[in-house]
DNA sequence: CGTCTATTTGAGGTTGCTCAACCGTTGTGG
DNA sequence: CCACAACGGTTGAGCAACCTCAAATAGACG
């Protein structure tokens, strides 16, 4: 029923009611911002804040829905495996949930996940969130909001892959992260190159010359440690387009 | 306003409301399958029901979603441009809806589509959409199934990309037509095998070439008539998955 | 029968992959 | 404190998968 609480070791250890505390915690989420008090009660109910290893797996492809996952601390890596091969589709941030279509759709996971680094999840139930979903539609229209997103996320993602070389996907990634830190010249890789790579979709040995590369458009790279010299440059070869890289649109 | 009903030459006329022959055929639509009387009202008061001829540009990328569109009969291919290049992200039947995240969103489209056959198109108004979303459980979970359907779809398609060659994409494509025939041993291709090659990722000639090279693997290709002598053999090299592969999980 | 468009084929270049060796850090045990 | 794994990353070499450009064919159509 709860393969979390046996799963790992020294790792997870369930809290089977979430407290007052970080009940408000979770309240904080964007997730369950607006609710109504019904619903919010209703999910929380069952629903278990856990804590996790660095690199625990926390779903894996083809099991059932039992919870949504919702990353209240920590950064989640979600992968897809095929025969010997494996690939990133995703990484998350605190505040994200993940798995919300399998667990709508009550169908088996497409993804599995791992936490990169030491997490703490909220697990709501699974048939909470479809039942809440049917009684609340302030709820209901939070969920397919995040579908929508989820989906459009994702159709950038295949516009990425398919319409872009791996150079220019690098690029229009660092140009991301720098307008994601309100333009700051430099930044830190967020996790390891591998995992970069594999969210680019390329191998870790293209992804460190595609790096090289890039001294020629304005970016330097000495470890995680990244430094736009030429915005500007970085940007003419970058060509990035509202359309596939501008989060809100 | 409606930019469709003064576009393309000789195409598309305007019918300001659904006449009760043609609702009749939106309503077995399994789109609305189901709904509150209500809720169909309301979503058919606004409504048209158009045809466009082939190759006729239905939705352009960037710009507002005025209306959910559902293909109630021909083909549409959905696509994105970047640049010069222009990639296929879905071709839609009869009975299925597009851009309903945009819509849901109120958010420019992301992609384009254009008629790869004359069509007709139920065009619901968004904001019919919107409100009825909110009024009609039944409705919200609908649109939150398709929602959902529609990402898992997507997941499946960005692991074909990344963790498949192209011969794998396009053999695992093959015994999908197959099986959708019932397992008849020969189908034919339902479009150009340009546009198939947009859909699989790949340059015309790299498709041309991989069809040569499938017949080692039991397929027979001669115009858009395709011919699997040997099932087996094929499966064996597509190894196809569950969780990739099958359209339902 | 010409004319167009779709597809195939050939040639040659690019991009990205794999394998293997090497480097720099980090962590460990003696 | 030092040698030595162990790990993540980089570099080099060779290969495979794809792409582009240019012709040659094959159909579809008037």
């Amino acid at each position: 029923m709860c393969a979390y609480l046996v799963r790992g070791p020294g790792g997870p250890r369930g809290e089977p009611i979430v407290r007052a505390e970080e009940e408000r915690i979770s309240l904080a989420l964007p997730y369950f911002d607006g609710l109504s008090e019904a619903g919010t009660g209703q999910l929380m109910a069952g629903a278990l804040l856990q804590r996790f290893p660095a690199q625990a797996e926390l779903i894996r492809q083809g099991d059932r829905p039992a919870f949504l996952h919702v990353v209240v601390e920590g950064r989640v890596e979600v992968f897809t495996r095929y025969r010997d091969r494996e690939t990133t589709v995703d990484v998350l941030d605190a505040g994200e949930s993940f798995i919300l279509a399998a667990v709508f759709l009550d169908s088996a996971y497409l993804k599995s996940a791992r936490a990169l680094t030491p997490v703490r999840l909220l697990l709501v139930p699974a048939d909470a969130v479809r039942a809440v979903f049917r009684q609340d539609p302030a709820f209901a229209e939070k969920c397919a909001a995040d579908l929508a997103r989820g989906y459009r996320r994702l159709v950038k993602e295949v516009s990425n892959l398919k319409l872009r070389s791996s150079m220019e996907r690098l690029a229009n990634w660092l140009l991301h992260q720098v307008r994601r830190d309100a333009g700051s010249r430099h930044f830190t890789i967020p996790f390891d190159k591998k995992t970069l790579a594999a969210k680019l979709g390329i191998a870790p040995e293209v992804l460190s010359r595609n790096f090289a590369a890039l001294a020629e458009h304005g970016v330097k790279v000495s470890g995680k440690l990244v430094e736009v010299t030429d915005l500007a440059r970085l940007e003419a070869f970058a060509r990035p387009e509202a359309v596939i890289d501008d989060p809100g649109y």
